[in-house]
DNA sequence: AGCACGATGCTCT
DNA sequence: GAGCATCGTGCTT
């Protein structure tokens, strides 16, 4: 079953410890290829200074601003795409950042992609799905997007860390240490 | 196993 | 013009 939007107009908290362990499909030249989100970090509006949005509206962040359940899908580092899927209200900025996949299916294209290299990493996800900024802006409740999260497997809180984001080296406290990432202790099967 | 570094180009000030 | 929600390599312990 196809997550609504009912689930991603949750609050982000919740939506990202909720994402650990759903599958995160996409359907690349009509293949189906599939990884259970095993890591995920929230952004949360204009307040948090880690989050695109602290500057308010601008071309890159706007789908962010948008209705829940749209993939926000932006470049960054001059080579990388990331991929978030938006929660909470219109008008309301936030976003969950998928940073890490267990591959389940469409294994052996998904092994091509990345030279057989990992896929727990946000670029590392995006590159090993196809994922670019063709998608920026795409239902994640329709089909035809090829891009949307389905149930997986059920992740207890016993097997859920929790701890500060990656990567915002300069951005300042509280938000740098806030711990707003969530990822799963050891390999799902 | 861990750290330093270079790649590379778009967005916003 | 600065600053990136990163990755892979190569070198050091």
């Amino acid at each position: 079953m196809i997550f609504p939007p009912t689930f991603y107009a949750q609050p982000t908290l919740v939506v990202a410890r909720e994402l650990l362990g759903a599958r995160l499909v996409r359907v690349l030249d009509g293949v189906r290829l599939a990884g259970i989100i095993v890591e995920a970090e929230a952004y949360i509006g204009e307040e948090d200074l880690g989050c695109h949005a602290k500057a308010g509206k601008t071309k890159r962040n706007a789908v962010m601003f948008g209705p829940p359940g749209h993939a926000y899908v932006y470049f960054t580092y001059g080579m990388h795409w990331m991929l978030n899927v938006v929660t909470e209200r219109e008008g309301f900025p936030a976003a969950v950042l998928m940073r890490a996949i267990q591959p389940v299916e469409g294994a052996d294209v998904i092994a091509a992609r990345r030279q057989g290299r990992a896929t727990d990493g946000p670029a590392k996800l995006t590159q090993a799905l196809g994922v670019d900024g063709a998608l920026n802006g795409v239902s994640l409740c329709d089909p035809a997007s090829g891009l949307w999260i389905e149930a997986g497997i059920p992740v207890e809180d016993r097997d859920v860390l929790t701890g500060p984001r990656v990567g915002l080296y300069t951005v300042p406290e509280p938000w740098k240490s806030i711990p707003w990432r969530f990822r799963v202790k050891s390999p799902l099967h």
